[in-house]
DNA sequence: ACAAAAACGATAAGCATTATCAATTTTGAG
DNA sequence: CTCAAAATTGATAATGCTTATCGTTTTTGT
């Protein structure tokens, strides 16, 4: 995998929002700095920084996918009314791998899971 | 809600097959019987399912969704050799709704979870 | 400095699903 | 039973998100 400026920016950008971006959302994000930016280059760059293990996608919350800096373990929460995305502690479902592999007598290697809701912001104000 | 033949052979193969079937699969099976049968009248007839609580939707184990007569609450188990769905009893992540409330302060309406890997079929045959 | 390999931008194609719409089926009131 | 309103259908176009293609540009190592 060679160097490229682009790649840089999106990583970059990734790093320094916090919002778990999707790829269209990083591309509008980018395109002001770097106007002739391809949203394929996003997508291309995105899964080869996922496959290399520096991003996480993170899927099944939308019908887009998002990406995610954070490469520790860790869910996801969508709040219904503002759509911003929370980061979930893995704790809330210790063991689980393990507890299915027990259940099935099958080899676990995945499991994803998501949240969705009201976040807390958003119960404190009636209707947005 | 009217009465319509497509629906009801649509509901019926689903209960008939244990296999979590994409809309494409039921499609494929019913066109058998039911020439005629539209793929837009699979979907639709499986969204109005849905919607009314006579079955549930799988999404996330694959680019396709997967539908469920079984309406109790459980997750699913992918397996990555034979392609196989599998049942997992909710109780191995109890509570989790309640923890996650807890930690963001939020109100939780739903989560989804599923599980991939090698399933004790296909682990025990080398290689398929 | 330069050729091979990799990456780019622009855009077409792919895949799953939903929308559109004229024709058919279902329903219920008369 | 009859008939018009409402719902559903089949065929197909359109959508949304993502990946593939391809000629051009950038990166890399000798």
């Amino acid at each position: 995998m060679n160097y490229s400026k682009q790649r840089d920016f999106i990583l970059n950008a990734l790093r320094m929002n916090p919002i778990h971006p999707t790829a269209e959302e990083i591309y509008t994000l980018l395109k002001k700095d770097h106007p002739k930016l391809s949203l394929a280059t996003v997508y291309r760059n995105l899964n080869q920084l996922v496959q290399t293990g520096l991003v996480r996608k993170i899927t099944g919350l939308e019908s887009s996918d998002h990406f995610d800096h954070q490469l520790h373990p860790h869910y996801h929460f969508l709040c219904q009314s503002c759509g911003k995305i929370y980061d979930v502690p893995e704790t809330v479902a210790p063991d689980v791998d393990r507890l299915v592999a027990k259940s099935l007598g099958a080899t676990v290697t995945r499991h994803d899971m998501s949240f969705s809701g009201v976040c807390s912001v958003c119960q404190k104000r009636p209707h947005v």
